[in-house]
DNA sequence: GAGCACTGC
């Protein structure tokens, strides 16, 4: 192929002078915390690790980093990959005083795993125990104690603490951490402590009227809602509600104008990274075949570059499999000497321990090249890569309000996709980066991806939200505002669930126990009626599997063999109860079996019975974990944990009375017409009812992929529809 | 008769 070179684009945000931070510092770093223990401090390692911190970019602008966040209440930082800011700034803010009085820093992150080994990693730095003056709190796992001074945590995971704590009172600072990723929960969160910085400065400056800090500067009714019921606060209270709140948001550098925008004009500073000169090659002409192009390239990297590993962007599992047969197919054909390359594929739905495969480095005299889809964007970092291979798709949901239906699509990655992407290959060294299309189609990428809460069902958030008692959610401060129909539509569909009154209210109690459990709506609406159809105990199994990926893994080499081992949990009413099945087996084999065993142990021993029984061990676990979650939720709720023994027909009466609003009647030429939308869909082939065909069902997902399926389905009678969800379809006779 | 980017509470 030949190829247009285009300089290199080094993701240095200092290029552009907009330098603030650089260059003012005194350069002395002075780690005051790295002395507390004198012991371990004087050790080669924690000498190394001072160096290392001495030696990163950021180190030299301690001082007028400190000086910018007095200064300003909010503060935009662009801190390129590679600036030590995440791990560096919240230690700053400690030793500037920030965490005096019992007060936290706060530090958000769209991801668990960035959560866990940023906290661990800087608790290192800090030569404390994890869990003291550095500590992390994700879902399932918090490492944190009263001692905690430095949090690492999720933002799902703060917005879940300011359902229980409106003014987030412990928190002298939040820093969130890649804001520019856009996740719902980001983006939420970023409205949300806007107000709350609001409200607790308004609180000072207006401390007589504490009435009066209500509003915010949109005239929303504001976060006070919630503590409506004991309107006086008392004195501890109003003093942890006065302290201001520091907001710092961080982000890479194309998308700093949009916060500071947001932040009414907050001052941005930049912070030099340390990457190296990625070049940029594009094709001469558009590919028509973006896969064959990507396998002529990568060869053409194998023969004719230097050492270095390879990463190609691909779509998805089926693709990534097809490109590894076809490497492997033509390697077979190049001469003897040639044939050094490793192919390492790489995506979510892989089991771990072949995951790792793409970590290692490859046998010597080999070129590794891995396949990776978006995991290898963002989530993971592999070392060793000095070439990157960039078709420019990417598989992408969006969500249609409209028709309540989800999509998966091929579509054109964004500009920072494609930036994001290239500056993989010069994480070690100065790489390249090869782009299947031509310059010019570059130039049309839309900027940034679209937010995912633009392209999402926003029934969660809304709940969410009006918990936190913003009542106005088609007013509130979004910093990019989803659709009216899309808010339209999901305030319909929790009023229909009972979750908001004619009023437009959170209802009481279904509205904030629905709110307070860490599920979609309509699973948590179904828990609330298991109970009183005396079947908790299987719906609490139902919306657990529900709630996490494939729960089967079937490979395309063992796929016979895969489906007559999964064939004995499956039930001919359906899908909620094939799943109710495989938990059930797989919570008994562990009871036979690890009496005497101790945690590990039994996690092993389940391995191995989901590897045998070809079940996705990460989901069932995961699916154990929601379960033991939500059922400690359910308890304190006082909802009442029967079981339907074997009556399922009560349990799928229950599925009608909580999912009618996912109802689907068989036409006449075998498709299924939803009733609520209208759609017409088909049965998706992973169904164990995807041959039956019964008349009528009730399904949790509606998707579009290269048809429209509906996936996890059970049998119903159509007369249930009108007897136990009259406030729908009796209104539509 | 045929399919599952990635996060998160």
């Amino acid at each position: 192929m030949s190829w247009v070179a285009r300089g290199s684009h080094q993701s240095n945000a200092n290029a552009n002078g907009n330098a603030n931070c650089n260059g003012n510092g005194n350069g002395n770093g002075k780690f005051s915390n790295a002395n507390r223990n004198g012991k371990t401090n004087s050790s080669p390692w924690r000498q190394k690790i001072a160096q290392q911190r001495k030696s990163l970019p950021i180190a030299s602008v301690e001082k007028r980093l400190i000086e910018e966040v007095r200064k300003n209440d909010i503060l935009i930082i662009v801190g390129e990959t590679g600036s030590g800011k995440t791990t560096q700034i919240p230690q700053f803010l400690f030793n500037a005083g920030f965490c005096n009085n019992g007060k936290v820093v706060g530090i958000t992150q769209p991801r668990r795993v960035a959560a866990v080994t940023v906290a661990k990693r800087v608790a290192d730095e800090c030569g404390v125990e994890l869990g003291q003056k550095v500590g992390y709190s994700v879902r399932f796992d918090d490492s944190t104690s009263n001692s905690t001074r430095i949090k690492y945590m999720t933002d799902g995971l703060l917005l879940r603490e300011a359902l229980l704590d409106p003014y987030l009172s412990k928190y002298s600072v939040i820093i969130v951490d890649e804001a520019h990723e856009r996740t719902v929960h980001t983006d939420v969160l970023m409205g949300l402590l806007k107000n709350v910085q609001l409200a607790r400065s308004e609180s000072i400056n207006d401390g007589q009227n504490l009435n009066n800090g209500n509003k915010n500067a949109n005239g929303f009714m504001l976060l006070d809602k919630d503590n409506g019921q004991n309107s006086s606060f008392d004195r501890k209270e109003r003093r942890e509600k006065s302290s201001p709140l520091k907001l710092i948001i961080m982000s890479a550098s194309l998308d700093a104008r949009t916060f500071s925008e947001y932040f009414g004009g907050a001052k941005a500073v930049h912070i030099q990274g340390r990457q190296f000169p990625v070049d940029i090659f594009y094709t001469r002409y558009p590919e028509t075949d973006y896969v064959d192009a990507a396998l002529i390239t990568i060869f053409q990297v194998h023969l004719e570059e230097t050492h270095g590993d390879i990463l190609v962007f691909l779509t998805g599992q089926e693709e990534i499999e097809s490109v590894e047969r076809l490497i492997k197919e033509r390697l077979t054909k190049l001469p003897q000497g040639s044939q050094n390359l490793q192919v390492v594929p790489i995506y979510a739905a892989l089991p771990p321990e072949q995951q790792m495969r793409a970590f290692a480095p490859a046998p010597s005299g080999f070129r590794k090249v891995i396949l990776a889809t978006n995991i290898a964007e963002t989530s993971i970092t592999i070392p060793g890569i000095k070439y990157v291979i960039d078709p420019g798709l990417v598989k992408a949901r969006s969500y249609d309000p409209g028709k309540g239906m989800e999509s998966l699509i091929v579509v054109p990655t964004s500009k920072s996709q494609a930036l994001q992407r290239s500056g993989r290959a010069g994480r070690e060294g100065p790489g390249k980066c090869f782009r299947l299309y031509p310059e010019n189609e570059f130039e049309k990428l839309e900027d940034s991806t679209m937010p995912e809460i633009k392209r999402c069902n926003l029934s969660n958030v809304i709940l969410q939200l009006k918990a936190l008692g913003v009542d106005d959610i088609l007013g509130f401060d979004f910093i990019e505002k989803p659709s009216r129909t899309a808010i339209i539509k999901s305030l319909e569909q929790l009023f229909l669930l009972g979750a908001l009154t004619d009023e437009c209210q959170l209802s009481d109690p279904v509205g904030r126990q629905m709110a307070r459990l860490p599920l979609d709506p309509d699973y948590a609406k179904a828990l609330i009626l298991a109970s009183q159809f005396n079947c908790l105990e299987e719906m609490l199994i139902t919306v657990a599997m529900l709630s996490v990926e494939s729960i089967f893994y079937t490979p395309r080499d063992k796929y016979e063999e895969a489906r007559t081992a999964t064939k004995c949990f499956a039930s001919p009413e359906g899908d909620h109860i094939t799943l109710i099945n495989v938990y059930r087996a797989a919570t008994d084999f562990l009871e036979k079996r690890t009496v005497e065993m101790n945690k590990a142990k039994s996690e092993k021993v389940l391995r191995k019975w989901c590897n045998e029984n070809f079940i996705n061990s990460r989901s069932l676990r995961h699916a154990r974990d929601i379960h033991r979650q939500i059922q400690g939720h359910v308890q304190q709720m006082g909802l009442k944990l029967a079981s339907c023994g074997d009556d399922m027909l009560q349990f799928r009466r229950c599925l009608v009375a909580s999912f009618f609003l996912n109802a689907a009647m068989k036409q006449a030429d075998g498709t299924y017409r939803a009733y609520a939308s209208g759609q017409v869909v088909q049965i998706h082939p992973s169904s164990v009812l995807f041959r039956k065909k019964p008349d009528c069902i009730i399904f949790n997902e509606l998707i579009q992929t290269n048809n429209k399926y509906v996936r996890n389905l059970t049998r119903v009678d159509s007369l249930w529809l009108t007897e136990l969800a009259p406030q729908f379809y009796a209104m539509q006779n």
